[in-house]
DNA sequence: GCCGAGAATGAATCCATCC
DNA sequence: AGGATGGATTCATTCTCGG
């Protein structure tokens, strides 16, 4: 499998579909992703129904669990059926005792932390990204939190981290984004805290590659895929030019 | 049904069991609770200890056996069930548009979104009480946040109230706590934000009576329902001496 | 009254024993 | 074998107490 882009030490973006990239990999010690939420409603619904005809068989499907009785339930299903097969195939390409890390928000929380057990991880907790007041919603609370799922391949192996529950970053303005669902690296960096310098990150949904950059300026190396092309050119563009400009 | 405790004013302790007790009411504008959480710990053994072994962090409070409670033992699949129960119940005494807030820890979150949508109720979002840093875990995330599950009883009557989707809120000292798990008033009064003053707001788990403190001050009516007459007790002191004393 | 040092604390978690 | 029990451990924050 050909590199999109490698800058030779160790920051590597594949061009294409998780589900096809993901066998070749391994030795990764975390996974630290963004995938799209799916909240609204269909979500690549051609796309995805091959990719579960052809992975519907897998150990994963088989372990699944129960769901949210929500009344979106055909979307909900199927983004937890997503989930965990993508989940699988990533602890797949760990290491024992590796670390997931994966973002949410509030409506496809219940979804992420089955999916996350039905992938094979085990479910350690949930971190919060406290980005400011949100949108304002008349008459109840306001949605002004982000959530990181995070988990482990197996025993939680101590090091001498310590990372906290909560980090507050005001969300940044669109203008300063590239990608519409464009996270600070700040909040990339605080979900790949756990990890010790010198490991090997993985997100299978890189975006606009800010796993990427923070895990450069961590010290660790990188391996991102990334389905449209348009946004590999930004991750690679921002690599090259952002040497520590977090 | 005879009160526990009746300040005359619209404050009301009823000392009994909530599956007992709700189906006699009526006119409750929102529901705000902090339930028995059944958590503490991965395995089923940490589960089932008592409240003391699981939830006691300090030698002071160690040393004092009055903070034990009960009903904190449930599996997660009765934990389910017995919330979904006394969800629907409490809904039950609801007028339409009322709102619900239970508060729960992060283990248990995904199974209080399902019960609060079993039990009628639509579910709206979580908001984040941001409590400090917490214990520290070796390699992983500490536990800093516990969450606030809310929804209503059908569509969101609009109002003039915003509350924001996180707080932050220092853990009471524990000499301050007549409970183990006491929130911080603070806490409870975000929880209510959204209610509007003059409302009923009903508690069927008070405990040591936070609940009903904070809807005092808010200008609302509480109906509190507490299993254990230790804590009815303790509840009815404190809003006799607390006049506004949050 | 302000500041700094030291002590206490946490809706835990994990592992070693013991029956 | 597996449930029950005991206990060691962790650090950011808050609190206490002198100076």
């Amino acid at each position: 499998m050909t590199p999109y882009y490698d800058d030779g030490r160790g920051i590597v973006i594949y061009h294409g579909d998780a589900f096809d990239v993901l066998p070749s990999l391994s030795g990764v010690s975390a996974v630290v992703t963004d995938p799209p939420y799916s909240s609204g409603g269909a979500f690549r619904g051609d796309r995805m129904r091959t990719t579960l005809e052809k992975y519907v068989q897998s150990d994963a499907m088989a372990q699944s669990t129960g769901f949210a009785f929500s009344g979106d339930n055909r979307d909900q299903r199927s983004f937890l059926a997503w989930c965990s097969l993508w989940m699988n195939a990533a602890r797949v390409a760990t290491e024992p005792g590796a670390t997931i890390g994966c973002f949410t928000d509030w409506r496809q929380l219940p979804t992420v932390t089955d999916a996350i057990q039905s992938g094979g991880w085990v479910w350690r907790g949930v971190g919060v990204w406290a980005k400011g007041f949100g949108r304002p919603r008349n008459g109840g609370f306001s949605a002004g939190a982000e959530f990181l799922v995070w988990g482990t391949n197996g025993p939680l192996p101590p090091n001498d981290k310590y990372p906290a529950g909560v980090i507050q970053v005001a969300s940044p303005h669109t203008a300063e984004r590239e990608h519409i669902t464009q996270k600070p690296t700040a909040v990339m960096a605080w979900a790949m805290e756990n990890v010790s310098p010198g490991g090997i990150i993985l997100d299978p949904f890189l975006g606009s590659g800010t796993t990427a950059v923070a895990a450069k300026a961590h010290g660790c190396g990188c391996i991102g895929i990334e389905l449209e092309e348009r946004y590999c050119e930004i991750a690679a563009k921002r690599l090259s030019q952002e040497v520590l400009a977090l």
